[in-house]
DNA sequence: ATGAAATTGAAATTCATTTTCAATTATACG
DNA sequence: CGTATAATTGAAAATGAATTTCAATTTCAT
């Protein structure tokens, strides 16, 4: 699916950068794994992006730098990266699985069109207290949640009044 | 995924099952298309369930009553099901679609336990709110959301912490 | 340096979803 | 009540994302 992005946002700090390397790195020292250039690459070039992306659109960008890293590999890397908490899956619309930032991120929310594919970013502390609120209610250790809004938006609303269903 | 309820609702009432089929039989004669048994039946099997069901969990539930109905037919029906808003898709976890009521249903919202996939269901107005405001700050027609929380469950939690990481 | 253990990536596999197509069935109309 | 037309059905094939396999390669502690 077309992914138009309405808003973006600033690339993130060189310290920013640095201390995800340091998460990332300490993660893969716990569980026991090696640091290699691929997985390196494959950081860098994921932090370096501000999408929603695809295992195979981060794939596509890793082979820009790198040719020779496989698909594998990255499939792979954003799984580490999402148990280390630097990216969260988001399970779009289109069935397929996006990765994004976790790290250093406002806690955010998409609004999604359902025509064109277009998304917008919001912030919504409110969503981020009803998290809380419902972990305690129902006792559960609430670590994450997943919000998205879908709708027509502006543009693809005036192209559907122009030819009505 | 494991699939255990936490909570569990009424059966739906005679009435509103009949007013379930009348919107469906509607839609049906709206886009041009015919009533036949096949979706009769899928139809009522879906409506008397209350869980998230996947296509192939409602292939299997519809099989009982009649055996010749095919797997196809029960997707297809599910999607119609979707068109005239009497079942939504809720993407998973575990990367399945799974689909549930929409009819005569308070909006509502799902925890998931991410060890046992356990879910509770939960209501929450605000959210409904968030879901217009943002729709009318970025100028978009908003239908509908997708909330979900995910963390451990009480019982997943104590279970962790008898065998710690 | 060396060797045990992890990594890599191409290819194969899995599995849910979706499409195809020939036979069947529903419905509008004469 | 036929009959024509268009939709429906379901088995099978196709698709496509996610995941696993495995032999060759690389990392890193010693």
């Amino acid at each position: 699916m077309l992914q138009r992005r309405i808003d973006d946002h600033a690339p993130p700090t060189r310290e920013a950068m640095r201390e995800a390397e340091e998460i990332f790195y300490t993660h893969l020292r716990r569980v026991g794994l090696k640091h290699t250039d691929q997985r390196d690459t494959i950081l860098h070039t994921f932090l370096e992006t501000r999408d929603h992306l695809s295992t195979d659109e981060l794939f596509r960008l890793v082979r820009k730098k790198d040719a020779k890293v496989g698909f594998t590999t990255v499939y792979r890397t954003l799984k580490l990266l999402g148990e280390c908490g630097l990216a969260s899956m988001v399970p779009f619309p289109d069935g397929t699985t996006r990765f994004e930032h976790q790290f250093n991120r406002r806690s955010h929310h998409h609004m999604v069109c359902t025509e064109c594919g277009a998304s917008v970013e919001f912030f919504s502390p409110e969503v981020t207290k009803i998290e809380e609120d419902i972990g305690r209610k129902y006792r559960f250790d609430a670590t994450r949640h997943n919000f998205q809004i879908y709708g027509l938006c502006e543009d693809c609303r005036k192209r559907s009044s122009r030819k009505p269903v």
